[in-house]
DNA sequence: TCTGGGGTCCTAGGACCC
DNA sequence: TCTGGGGTCCTAGGACCC
């Protein structure tokens, strides 16, 4: 018994975000840019037929931006997971069975609508369009994969109208005969590139390919893909988040960090985040990673990065444990005198693994247990939350450094801010 | 001279995703 | 001058165990 699937997407998510609340954005090109405004990382469909691809770095397509009046955002996160929060809940009046798969996609469960889950599909495209303001597409398969491929069809052409259904056979040869394999869900450069050279270009092709040869290729999961494209459901909708196993804090630098006590200010800043995140899902760590390194694109230039990890004993979501650890972890890896070395650090961040949940955490033997650590994070998360991000911190953080990012393009929290509500003139 | 067999666990690195 | 951030899964190979 076949149970089809939708995948909803939203078209050019965080562009379609800032188009909501800012008019002049509508109709004209417009990109959003990563953190620290490096390269962009959603394109409206005028920037998409200027040439602008996925990933280019800003400084890359200046003359472009220019020339074509390209107007360009700051990424501003905050806005785009609420927004993202406000689409789910609409989706969540069509189906009680869904999965959040990234901010801007979800899988929904349409079985029982028979006949009508393409005019199904339709209405949640309307009400998401009418609540929220974001246009969307729909792909509906009998396993995700087909789902995710369908949407990809209902985004390329418009004989689909915004909805694809690969439920239909004929349909489904129709499409796979003419979507790259590079396209399909799951398949990478490196996967597309031995395919390729295996003469197999298509989506049908790869349907088509023997299993074995699959599983030669590119191991079980190229297997599982191949079956997934034929129709056998491999994957799961996952209504519950599984447990996460890792966590990470990392940015690159406004300008390069030359001394360790500015290398130091940033990995604090990037720690206690790491132990606020943490906290906000009841986790605590077991083991810390604190790397830093120099920039990557310049081999020319002398590059040193250094990674170095601390077991938390006791596992700990406590700021001043995860700070005091990412302090020896940088100072053991900091190489040169410390008032710097010549190298420009431009990038640094902390890694949590081994997570659990707090009130799974093993209790040391001879550790003497710490009742004021769970009161004094409350206060300062109670402070945080209440006065601002940053309202209090630790010293060594010190004041906004140069290491700071940049984004001189953000949006206003229109969505999370009082002071940032949009205002209507009549 | 001749030196087993069958496991588990951990880690690094690769590949992929949005 | 200027190139993001945060995840997951899989495999091979080494260390280790009895």
């Amino acid at each position: 018994m076949v149970v089809p699937i939708a995948l909803i997407d939203c078209n050019n998510f965080y562009v379609s975000c800032e188009r909501v609340f800012d008019l002049r954005l509508r109709g004209v090109p417009v990109i959003v840019l990563s953190n620290n405004d490096g390269c962009a990382v959603a394109r409206s469909e005028e920037a998409k037929a200027l040439g602008i691809k996925m990933g280019d770095p800003a400084f890359k397509i200046r003359d472009k931006i220019r020339a074509h009046s390209i107007r360009v955002m700051s990424s501003n996160y905050t806005l785009y997971g609420d927004m993202s929060r406000r689409v789910v809940a609409v989706l969540h009046d069509f189906s009680p069975r869904l999965e959040n798969y990234s901010i801007d996609e979800t899988f929904v469960d349409l079985s029982g609508f028979g006949d009508r889950m393409v005019k199904q599909a339709a209405d949640m495209r309307a009400e998401v369009r009418e609540r929220t303001g974001i246009p969307t597409c729909v792909g509906i398969g009998p396993t995700k994969t087909l789902a995710k491929l369908a949407n990809f069809a209902a985004k390329k052409n418009p004989l689909f109208a915004g909805v694809c259904d690969l439920t239909e056979q004929k349909v489904a040869d129709y499409v796979l005969a003419r979507v790259p394999v590079g396209e399909v869900w799951g398949v990478g450069s490196a996967t597309e590139g031995k395919l390729v050279s295996q003469g197999i270009e298509w989506a049908s092709q790869l349907r088509d390919m023997p299993l074995p040869l699959a599983r030669k290729l590119g191991t079980v999961v190229l297997e599982r893909l191949v079956a997934e494209l034929r129709g056998i459901p491999c994957l799961d909708l996952e209504e519950v988040a599984p447990q996460r196993k890792g966590m990470a804090v990392t940015r690159s630098a406004g300008e390069p960090m030359m001394t360790f006590d500015t290398l130091a200010q940033a990995v604090t800043a990037h720690a206690t985040r790491a132990a606020e995140k943490l906290r906000s899902h009841g986790l605590v760590a077991g083991t810390i990673t604190a790397f830093f390194h120099t920039n990557q694109h310049k081999p020319d230039r002398p590059q040193h990065s250094a990674s170095r990890s601390a077991i938390m004993k006791p596992m700990s979501a406590d700021t001043f444990d995860l700070v005091g650890a990412a302090m020896r972890c940088i100072r053991s890896g900091w190489k040169g005198d410390p008032s710097g070395n010549g190298h420009g650090y431009t990038k640094a961040g902390i890694i949590l693994d081994d997570l659990i949940r707090a009130e799974d955490a093993p209790r040391l033997l001879f550790e003497p247990d710490r009742p004021r650590s769970a009161s004094l994070m409350k206060a300062l998360d109670a402070v945080n939350d209440r006065f601002g991000k940053k309202t209090m911190v630790l010293a060594t953080e010190g004041f906004k450094g140069s290491w700071g990012l940049k984004a001189d393009h953000r949006s206003p929290r229109y969505t999370t801010r009082i002071a940032d509500l949009p205002v209507v003139l009549i």
